[in-house]
DNA sequence: CTATGGCCCTGGTTGC
DNA sequence: TGCAACCAGGGCCATA
């Protein structure tokens, strides 16, 4: 489900239903979800800590634990394709594709997913998994001149640019395509060759998408993506060209059409995002 | 530094 | 109807 307003919607919704409770056990249901980890080292990491806050960086769930009253270490869940969170009542069913469960003092945390991309999994500290990640897209650092400045030293095409998580942390595929069709800019535009007023566009398109998609609760277009209360998000209503294909634009009229940028689904109003002269 | 392709997985949709 | 191919919101890794 995965971008950065699903994630954070998932943080925000999991969090009263979790925080200040005390971790019972770890069940792993499917090892290779803790990407590596051993069971033990999941299990000596998280059981007996208690849940002091919960938070999202990029598209992680970021899980804060303490021991006496002092830090201990993290619990870090990436929900990739398919992932879910969701807080639960111990007796409660909560069906086939559970990967780990973690029962609290009160209630149990569940970790379903489908395709069984995701992770989830302990870490004492943020430092390493955090280290290469580029700024949060709706924090203090991320402003249209550092925006600017950051597509000049690049030459990489727009799209494949902004879903890499070293140069913003959190776009996905239909938040990038969102932002780029509402800034006017096609998803093959050498980030280099951006003029200074059109980067400071998408700048704000970005960050206007992602706070109306959040607001929503996200996008929900298939079964998958549900927020942890089991409701679907709404922003899949606001698409302007994302499962659009073949549709007319919005603001244009023109039909939309879907290509393939470095292997993801792309849609784009070729009026409103004039292709770039040279690639 | 940038681009490409494979891979990890399952289930729903599409096309013959 | 039956079935195989294809597709999906992510990200890591190897290769050129």
């Amino acid at each position: 489900m995965p971008e950065l307003p699903e994630v954070e919607t998932t943080a925000r919704l999991i969090a009263p239903h979790i925080t200040g409770r005390r971790v019972k056990a770890v069940d792993v249901h499917w090892e290779r979800t803790l990407g590596g980890q051993s069971p033990r080292e999941l299990e000596d990491g998280v059981v007996g800590a208690r849940i002091t806050r919960v938070w999202r960086r990029a598209k992680w769930v970021v899980i804060d634990l303490e021991r006496r009253k002092r830090p201990a270490g993290h619990l870090l869940v990436h929900l990739r394709m398919t992932g879910r969170l969701i807080a639960k009542d111990k007796s409660l069913d909560p069906g086939p594709y559970v990967r780990v469960s973690m029962p609290l003092d009160r209630g149990v945390l569940h970790f379903i997913d489908v395709r069984k991309f995701g992770r989830f999994h302990y870490r004492a500290d943020l430092a390493q998994v955090f280290a290469k990640l580029g700024p949060e897209p709706l924090g203090e650092d991320f402003t249209a001149d550092w925006l600017r400045a950051a597509l000049r030293a690049r030459k990489r095409m727009l799209k494949p640019l902004l879903l890499d998580q070293g140069f913003v942390a959190g776009l996905g595929n239909i938040y990038v395509d969102e932002a780029l069709h509402r800034s006017g800019l096609h998803p093959l535009r050498r980030a280099d060759r951006v003029p200074a007023k059109a980067a400071r566009r998408l700048h704000g398109e970005i960050q206007a998408t992602l706070t109306e998609a959040i607001e929503r609760e996200g996008s929900s277009f298939d079964k998958f993506y549900r927020t942890p209360e089991g409701q679907p998000g709404s922003y899949q209503h606001q698409f302007l060209v994302y499962g659009r294909e073949d549709k007319p634009c919005r603001s244009c009229g023109r039909t939309i059409r879907k290509f393939v940028v470095g292997q993801r689904g792309t849609h784009v109003c070729t009026r409103c995002q004039p292709a770039p002269r040279s690639v």
